[in-house]
DNA sequence: TTAAATTTTTAGACTAAACTAAAAATATAT
DNA sequence: ATATATTTTTAGTTTAGTCTAAAAATTTAA
């Protein structure tokens, strides 16, 4: 069994494996929980200990088997909540995070199971984000950035690389969510800017925003 | 703000204030919480520098008002869980109250609300106990054991005084539910033991369970 | 390839929440 | 009313998780 800060250090570990191949950093592991890189260091030690993390000294971290599988595990876990808070209970998509990294930690499988059931076995959380199966697989979807599109392609909105509390209230004002069809009508040389539409509006982005927004081509 | 720590002896005095009307000691809140007498000296200190509770030295504790507000607010919590996890989840009455111990820690007063409208606004949890409203206060309703019944009353199922794991299957392994039409058809003498019917099925139970079942008599 | 910059670890300290053992206060019983 | 028993508090440790400051290792750059 782990605890709650055990638990969010290999969270993070998992999250920061998925974009590299080497060994995660203590100082990568450090920012992203916004504490200390000698705190990382200590906790680092406790968790290969306990057999869920390779470390050498210098070399960084990676996850072993087991502890891949916890980790996807409590992600599993958030992601069911976020779907929950949001299908269930009136959540809007950027309100749901806070609550989603309380609730991750609590131990129950019965509860996790019931949960996934009485949602009818989601495969992707609000933001477009996959959930893992009990053995911390996943299936990924075909997904380009909006930004990729060329003129006149279209594509279904499918989720977001950024999940600030700001993007997504900005998304929810334009009547950007997920499932929506999108078209792009022109893309604008001088800034990268496209002129988009959906839901029969026509719509100016600029490219920042298009460089967040996950589309699977049609 | 308030740790789990903190919140679950603020629960512990609530709980024990209901049957006492003096100030609840030191032993009586180690016992509840199975710690030591030492320890809870210390955290009520703290609780007394956060105003939550009255404290002199060998004298106990009682709670102030902020205090029994907010230990009113962790039982609403608990109790409104209770519920979720039998009337959505399909747990059973006697698989709810570990969960339901991790799940009162969630600070989102949102989450509670939700769930809150989402079962309906419910006065009660499976156990029969109130459930504090958002001022903390409840409404009782008139109970009695069933062993206070005479022969040929009856009443209707509305909770029950032990709530271990133990005797909650052994209820349910009767047919013995909330809502259930209760009737004593005989009183014992010999043990005080009580010939019940409920769904037209006549039962034996002894003193020891008609003492810990609550009754609404009709 | 050596010096400078960066990263990582070590050492020592702090806080929260628990513990044990012993001292102090209060309650009980003859 | 005093001795005994019980309850409560104090004092000193322990563990988890964090921190700062400094040392050590590694990487980068001239």
């Amino acid at each position: 069994m782990f605890t709650f800060s055990e638990e969010n250090y290999l969270k993070a570990i998992y999250h920061l494996e998925v974009d590299s191949n080497r060994g995660i950093s203590t100082n990568a592991i450090a920012k992203k929980l916004d504490t200390k890189p000698s705190s990382v260091t200590d906790m680092i030690q406790k968790l290969s200990d306990k057999k869920v993390v390779i470390y050498k000294k210098y070399q960084g971290v990676i996850l072993t088997e087991f502890g891949r599988k916890t980790a996807a595990n409590i992600v599993r876990k958030h992601r069911l909540w976020e779907v929950f808070l949001v299908e269930k209970l009136n959540f809007s998509w950027d309100e749901v995070h806070d609550v989603a990294e309380q609730l991750e930690h609590i131990k129950s499988s019965k509860l996790i199971d019931q949960i996934d059931a009485f949602l009818g076995f989601p495969t992707h959380d609000p933001h477009g984000d996959p959930i893992p199966d009990k053995e911390g697989n996943l299936k990924t979807i075909e997904k380009s950035l909006l930004s990729t599109l060329s003129k006149n392609e279209c594509g279904i909105c499918i989720g977001v690389n950024d999940s600030s509390s700001e993007f997504l209230k900005f998304l929810d004002k334009k009547g950007v969510t997920l499932g929506k069809q999108i078209t792009v009508l022109e893309k604008e040389d001088f800034d990268a800017s496209l002129l988009i539409e959906i839901d029969n509006i026509k719509l100016s982005i600029s490219n920042k925003i298009a460089s967040n927004l996950y589309i699977q081509r049609q």
